[in-house]
DNA sequence: TGTCATGCCTCGAACCTTGAGGTACAAGGC
DNA sequence: GCCTTGTACCTCAAGGTTCGAGGCATGACA
């Protein structure tokens, strides 16, 4: 009952930030991202179709993206691309990702002489 | 209404990260935590005293520390310090860290060489 | 016919940070 | 003496996120 950790350390907002890197390259759909993703990162990373498909919809209500069926071999996808709206955005993605990156570095790696209050 | 963001990105367990590596160099109580992360971060990182104190409080609860009240000019200060099994959680968090910062890193950089000219 | 992989979707649960609010004490200015 | 500021602790509701499981449908293959 202890060890119970349903919420992961660290990824919030990273599938949003992958997505759209990866619909940057090109369009695909829902399922394909899922494996996309894990593919992309060497297998170290893997989210549910239950937590892509909803950021999936949300963007595209915020116009970051543009979805389109298509239909091969008889079965329907939903194909998202990137609008230019999307192509802001992922640039602000990159960009805050970097600098927690950066910051989070900052303090982990020099952080034994840097004394506020007692130097 | 619209670029309404409570919840930050890339930021879900970075506090506690954090916490357990300063109190790794040295006992901190939580005011002066809250300083020394936007310190130690350069200014880039800053979290509120309502995100702190219960992480404190959990990572207690778990004894991955411990924590003792010292009375300082008649004010009390509840001193945080780091147990055995702190330092081995800090392992584990760190590495976490660098894995989704790898994982990420790889899908971000690797991946352009898949397209033909569009840039 | 049955099972599997593909493909889309929704829902509740669990978790986290935010931001505001509350208490208390000491020191300094006026 | 009064009042504001800074220190120091704490709590709570709100909002946002991922997880995990489940449901539905089709085509392929045995």
């Amino acid at each position: 009952m202890n060890t119970k950790k349903s919420n992961p350390p660290y990824l919030n907002g990273v599938p949003e930030l992958l997505i759209l890197h990866l619909l940057d390259e090109r369009p695909m759909y829902g399922y394909e991202l899922v494996q996309a993703i894990r593919v992309a990162s060497g297998e170290r990373l893997e989210f549910g179709e239950g937590c892509i498909y909803p950021i999936l919809h949300r963007l595209e209500a915020q116009e970051v993206l543009s979805s389109r069926r298509e239909a091969v071999a008889g079965r329907e996808r939903v194909v998202y691309r990137m609008t230019r709206r999307g192509r802001q955005q992922l640039a602000v993605s990159r960009s805050d990702w970097q600098r927690v990156v950066a910051a989070v570095s900052a303090c982990l790696q020099g952080g034994e002489h840097a004394r506020p209050s007692m130097a």
